[in-house]
Formats: structure tokens, sequence, C-alpha cells
DNA sequence: CTGAAGCAC
DNA sequence: GTGCTTCAG
């Protein structure tokens, strides 16, 4: 019995895949343009299918992650989880998803699976641990899930929304597992469109914590989210467009 | 939707 | 290691 489950489990293990693959073939890629790419303070940047992140290796998370949404994306096509794995084209790999078990923490999505339900390949990509950061159960189960939710609803309203979004990274704090995965004490979520020429943009900041204040009340400048993570967030756009929306949070903007 | 955890194999 | 079920916010 014992040799059974020993060469069950080698054969197993052999087999192992360690990259997602698409099962219809080489998928395309529809990454975040250009113009919308932050700055990365890591110099890794890593280029999905469907989402485009900066990982850093010493907190072993992405500092952010950025992915186009629109609205032909947003199917309810069931899907079963797959298990999360590192992200093969991480140089120095991502952190082991064993690190967070039994942390306490979640391993909460940075690009939703929610979002990635359209084919099968987009929604396992969404489990390399590179997507991941530990969140509290109540945060992410709560006023995250939510904004997730309004994100979708605005995608559909204004037909395509551009998010950036993680974890805010300093050191310092509190971290889980042998590869030591920084809990971070605040996350972000930046959500842009396009409206004619001008860009609308609006920006959250949380405690990672269980909030029961409303979505509005954590709208925060996206100037306030690059002094906290040192991220410069749309340096491909004009300088002056930039400037603009960067500094202001004009609410009226987004239908809640 | 967001997830964890236990157990058989 | 995977597959399946059960459970919680």
């Amino acid at each position: 019995m014992v040799v059974c489950l020993v060469g069950f489990w080698l054969f197993e293990n052999f087999y192992t895949p360690d990259t997602y693959t698409a099962p219809e073939g080489v998928a395309p890629k529809v990454n975040i343009p250009f113009d919308f790419l932050p700055s990365s303070t890591t110099g890794e940047i890593v280029q999905h299918n469907y989402f485009t992140l900066s990982y850093s290796e010493k907190h072993e998370q992405a500092e952010w992650v950025a992915y186009q949404l629109d609205r032909n994306q947003l199917t309810y096509d069931d899907r079963t989880r797959p298990y999360f794995i590192e992200d093969p084209q991480v140089r120095t790999k991502s952190a082991d998803y064993k690190n967070y078990k039994r942390s306490g923490y979640d391993r909460g999505h940075l690009c939703p699976a929610g979002d990635r339900r359209f084919s099968e390949y987009a929604y396992n990509e969404t489990f390399y641990t590179s997507n991941i950061s530990p969140q509290n159960r109540e945060f992410n189960a709560g006023i995250w899930n939510e904004l997730e939710n309004t994100v979708r609803y605005w995608t559909k309203k204004y037909d395509g929304v551009y998010v950036i979004t993680a974890g805010v990274l300093s050191d310092g704090l509190d971290s889980i597992g042998d590869e030591d995965v920084t809990v971070p004490a605040y996350f972000y979520k930046i959500v842009a469109r396009r409206d004619g020429a001008e860009i609308k943009a609006i920006a959250f900041l949380f405690k990672n914590k269980e909030s029961k204040s409303s979505l509005k009340s954590h709208v925060v400048t996206i100037d306030k989210i690059e002094q906290k993570t040192g991220i410069d967030f749309f340096e491909k756009l004009p300088n002056a467009m930039e400037d603009k929306f960067e500094s202001t949070v004009i609410l009226e903007n987004w239908k809640f």
C-alpha cells in the first residue's frame, strides 16, 4: 500500500504541469495598452495573455497588476478552480502557494478570476501566484469583492475599463510562510476609462481588514497612491493630461 | 461572487 | 501530488 502511494505520488509529480496551457492553442495577447502601463520599481515586468504585472521578488508578489476589461469578456461560464502554481515567467519564481496555507490570510486575486471566465486559459492564468496577495478574509470577501463587482458594472456601463491594482508594499510589514510573503497593510485599485479624447480615472485605497463603510468613502487621488507606493501611474500619458486627473477626485464621473 | 479545509486516492 | 465535497462571508 505504501509503495503504491509513493509510486502514485512520484508518477503524478513527474507529470504535474508547471504552466497552464491554452487548450485552443496559442492564446492571443490582449494586454493593457502601452499608454496605461505604470512604472516598475523592480524592473521585472511580466506580460501574460490577459494581464501584465510588475513582480517584487523581495515581497514575493506583484507591486501592480494591470489589465484591460472589455464588455464582451464578461461571461458567466462555469469554471473549475485550478491549483495555484508558480509563475513560469517570473525569473525568480513567484511564491509557492503553500506559504499561504494556514496563514490566516486568503490567496487574494489581483486580476479577479471572475473577470476572466471567457476562456479556460484566461481563467487559469489568474491562478499564477504572481497574481496573488495575502488578504484578510473579511476584507477580500467584503468591500474588495464589492469593488470588483462595481468594476464589472462599470465595464458594462462604460464599455470597457483599465484596471491597475495590488497591495502597497514596503519594509517592516508582517510576512507569511517560508518565503516570507509580505502581508500588505493597504490595497489600492485604480480604474480608468477613455471618454473621447479624455481619460477618466478613479482610485481607491483600503486597509487590509474588514470595512463596513461605503466604497465612496475609500476614494482617494492617484497622487496619494503614488506617494504610498512610489509607482508612477500613467507615466506614458502626456504630462498635462496626467497631472489633471491624478490630483483630483471627481466622483460624478462614475456611477455608484 | 470571494474563498478555505477535509478526506480518499 | 489531484479530485471531490462541504462550508462560510
